[in-house]
DNA sequence: CGCGAAATCACCCGTTCGGGTGACGCCCGA
DNA sequence: TCGGGCGTCACCCGAACGGGTGATTTCGCG
């Protein structure tokens, strides 16, 4: 934070001397007002450019992230302010999958086992294996990471 | 495309026409340099805010979806473009994750089984497995489908 | 030169997954 | 009331996966 107020500073400083420095060669060479006038208007807009997309880039947030085992301090990182995810509710209606077919599908995109996504909605890991046979049946796919890979794409999970 | 065209030149014209009139301005208000090089910079700057904007603001992209049998006619939706995913190569590090561990990964992220990824690596399916058994240890997963959301959540493929 | 990291491959073994089949209860709309 | 969609569960079987061990080659770094 402390740089960036530095950095603006420094800019500013720049751009003034740069301007005392245009302003000092015009009384020196006469009639030259078009070519300083240009070459101003270009470093202006430069900085228009650079500021624009300074003010506007997405937030970033402080996330903390996940620590494995061998990480002995949890680690704080920028990340870009992810896109909002949408549903395609239109897609997951053509596709005709079920609300509960579209709820495992979201577990093992989570990475969880049939086992726990039994354990985790309280049914049988058999039932689980029949909503995912119908859930690879309607999304045409033969692994479990092939399903995840399509239904992101169709935008059914984030 | 065209729409634009017109657009830009509209606003060269509109330019150019500026220019001349403050230049005529400043022919007849006698050392106002300053003012007009201000003005200047300012209506230049704001191009600048805006051209910067319109050239790097997120496309949006025309998306021919897979059509299932069910559908009769292709649909086609506008879909914003995804920001551009950056791999936290410093995070790639920590983990110690080589560039051919990281390949498998993604490869496994895309929905391939392992003789699917020997196949298109040209290595054994051995070799696949004995990668991702590292990619597993280092990422701290049991399965395929918790590495890749694991390697999701900590930015090393999309 | 030697050492270690990376990449490659093989084998074994137990678990998980995917496909197929069959069955039962519930509820909603024709 | 009957059919069909949905959700639930079970069993079998073959394929895929994950864990472990061991081995070889190559390459760069000290």
């Amino acid at each position: 934070m402390r740089k960036q107020v530095l950095l603006y500073g420094l800019l500013g400083g720049v751009l003034i001397a740069l301007l005392r420095a245009i302003e000092y060669r015009y009384l020196i060479v006469e009639r030259s007002v078009e070519i300083y006038g240009g070459l101003l208007a270009a470093i202006f807009a430069a900085l228009g450019v650079w500021l624009g997309l300074r003010l506007t880039r997405p937030r970033e947030l402080i996330v903390v992230r996940d620590v494995p085992v061998r990480v002995e301090v949890p680690v704080e990182v920028l990340v870009p302010a992810p896109a909002t995810f949408v549903r395609d509710d239109a897609r997951l209606d053509v596709l005709g999958l079920t609300p509960r077919e579209l709820e495992v599908l979201q577990l093992i995109a989570s990475g969880l086992s049939n086992r726990e996504i039994g354990e985790s909605i309280f049914v049988s890991e058999n039932t689980v294996k029949t909503h995912l046979s119908r859930v690879f049946e309607k999304l045409g796919a033969q692994r479990r990471t092939q399903a995840i890979e399509i239904a992101r794409k169709q935008r059914l999970i984030p």
